[in-house]
DNA sequence: TTTGCTGCAAAAGGTTTGCAGTGAC
DNA sequence: GTCACTGCAAACCTTTTGCAGCAAA
């Protein structure tokens, strides 16, 4: 996939960090916090500063390149725009992220949208729907909680 | 209401400061980062530090007098968890933030976190639901977004 | 060659922590 | 009087910005 190409449109620049974030973005598959991108790009031998990585990130979230979002943690995640459409499940212990397609909740999520935007007025852009909870290893630790 | 006797369980205090932000999300009724706080109380006549506003948050947080909430931004906002249940819209223009009264919206909801649970072996916790968009008088400025 | 991109360092928020003095009980 | 709470200052973390040198086109 040759997403790269979007950047071509403006002035922008195909560059080896942006091609780098974007591949173990889509690798990956998870959203994945600053810190964690700049680990995993030195254990592939590639370093990227900080500010780099901020500066990338940002501009490939206003291309859509690149999701934003938050995880009640108090910093951003990003996560590759490619992958299909679909919400997070987040374990409060282990703090476990796991994906949730999307299509099994598309309708009501819809729905939802749809309401909320005819009963507010607003011209819906944009939805968030996250979930808080132990998962399946965590609960059986401890159930009394 | 005597909220603040939720913190007579334990060794913890009933504070002028506690009492203060208490009743200004109470008053207020909309999700406030720290500095909106500290600039109401402020008005209010009532100086209250930073820190201590931080310490006795996360405190209340944790007995379930306060919601702690993200909507994009970067930092936490703040809410009076004795509000009837619901959600939020935020504008991305002019970042108007609105409840969405979640009674129309709780079979919905209800639905997804079920299925969600089920299917991933969650027991689920909490949930998350925001929208995004143009609220009805900046769509209206910028119709072509 | 042009001008956008990068690394480095510093700064800017938001949030947390250590400590000595203060106040709730 | 005790021990939790507060204010102050410093520290911490994530994210942003300024600038001089570098590299994509």
């Amino acid at each position: 996939m040759n997403v790269l190409n979007v950047l071509k449109r403006k002035e922008e620049r195909k560059t080896s960090a942006r091609k780098a974030i974007l591949d173990l973005l889509e690798e990956i598959k998870k959203p994945l916090v600053v810190s964690e991108i700049i680990k995993r790009l030195n254990k592939k031998g590639i370093k990227i500063d900080r500010a780099t990585i901020f500066r990338n990130i940002n501009l490939m979230v206003k291309e859509n390149l690149i999701n934003k979002i938050e995880l009640n943690e108090g910093k951003f995640r990003y996560e590759s725009s490619f992958l299909p459409h679909h919400h997070h499940i987040v374990c409060t212990k282990c703090n476990m992220i796991k994906d949730i397609k999307s299509d099994f909740l598309h309708k009501e999520i819809d729905n939802l949208s749809k309401k909320a935007s005819k009963l507010y007025g607003f011209k819906m852009e944009d939805h968030k729907v996250e979930f808080f909870g132990r998962c399946r290893e965590c609960k059986e630790l401890s159930p009394s909680l």
